[in-house]
DNA sequence: TGCTTTAATATGTATGCACATAATAAGATG
DNA sequence: CATCTTATTATGTGCATACATATTAAAGCA
């Protein structure tokens, strides 16, 4: 028997579903009766079936059994890559440039002590590509501040050297500030993708940082 | 012994890259001796190194070994839901109106052939909410011709009727064509987040849709 | 030295088995 | 009839073992 392997079975299970053998709300066999079909171990049915469900396609519970998502929630992959590198793999010469570092007091919804306030623009092939605002909390990772962050972005030395435990990380579409519109080299009331991110060790704020790109700019992503 | 899982060993491993007991670029120990080191079977951490690799924070090669990833590219998994749920799982009314369907030539990006073009208005307590501006092959999915497109979305008719396929999403920023803001009561160049979703099925293409949300909407994901 | 072949090695994964756990169904009890 | 308890069941996972496979390092050879 030529040897199966668990990505071949989630290939024909998806096929089942692609082909809607099985319709959405279908209970699926047992895995010991599905096992036994496509003729290879429980375990390695299950971790097809466990695989397939992580993207949504199915749901599995307990002593319940596996079924068809009725409405499976499409699930998307997006990297939230360090902004150097995202202008380097484009082909691009990446440039940075400080605009500003102070210790100032944060709006109350980010950090309610003084924190290190960063802006700073990124550049592709000499042309602005994006604009950084961050807000640290050096009493967490009080190394920043011996860090030059005219040499190394805010960005990219916080991922290598400030670990965290949680994140959040969002995409929203804005109005250009005008001194936005004017760093980015963008006319008044452009738009302007925002991507923001908030990380957190322990329940304690790390880092808050909007990135503003030109409306030039896209997150893409398989499904 | 007490019983050790998988996620135990997974956050074991984390808490060391956390704390930079191992650092960007490390080797770890291979599979055999952490196994033995953490007290389970190699099978379990296994597991649990293949799941933290696929969150990026190890890379992993046969032969070579683990490594902690020097850049690690952040992944997030965002939801991409079907709007009408989407809108009531916010806990507001759904409405939602067809505004046009016809049968015309896309544009050449999109396909060569004539396609069905579909616009329609999703409503969250009654104020608008996104416009979907959606081409659909109904050469490949014709059961879409005698659907009723007033009553079910196009959005949620091909989530149900279209058997899966890849796909690309892609999230992006953009002013508002006056239409568009005329559609969605807004300002004539505000901002919009617009959500684009192109599928295929074994590579014909089968619909590309641009969802066009107001600046108030936002993706949100955890790391 | 430089190229090709071969061996060594770390991860990848299949399998059979046992037991854990969650969720449900069935039964007992008031 | 409602509620609590218990049994049943399907998935979740651990473990030992064997083999597969990719990749690197070593050995062999021109």
């Amino acid at each position: 028997m030529t040897r199966q392997s668990w990505h071949k079975i989630k290939d024909q299970v998806m096929e089942k579903l692609n082909s809607r053998y099985w319709l959405p709300g279908d209970k699926l066999p047992n895995e010991e009766i599905m096992a036994r079909d496509f003729g290879v171990a429980r375990t390695t049915l299950n971790r097809a079936l466990r695989d397939i469900a992580k993207e949504g396609f199915l749901i599995r519970r307990r002593k319940a059994g596996t079924f068809v998502a009725t409405h499976p929630v499409r699930r998307a992959v997006v990297n939230i890559p360090i902004i150097r590198h995202e202008v380097e793999s484009a082909g691009k010469s990446y440039a940075y440039k400080l605009l500003e570092q102070s210790i100032k007091t944060p709006p109350e919804t980010i950090n309610n002590q003084p924190c290190l306030y960063i802006r700073a623009l990124h550049y592709a092939d000499h042309i602005p590509h994006a604009l950084e605002e961050r807000w640290i909390n050096h009493h967490i990772v009080p190394e920043i501040l011996d860090a030059d962050l005219h040499t190394i972005s805010a960005n990219e030395w916080l991922v290598l050297n400030a670990p965290f435990s949680s994140g959040l990380v969002g995409f929203s579409a804005a109005n250009a500030h005008p001194e936005q519109a004017k760093i980015l080299g963008l006319q008044d009331k452009d738009a302007v993708f925002v991507v923001n991110r908030d990380t957190w060790q322990d329940g304690v704020f790390v880092t808050s940082a909007n990135i503003i790109y030109t409306s030039a700019y896209r997150v893409e992503s398989y499904l």
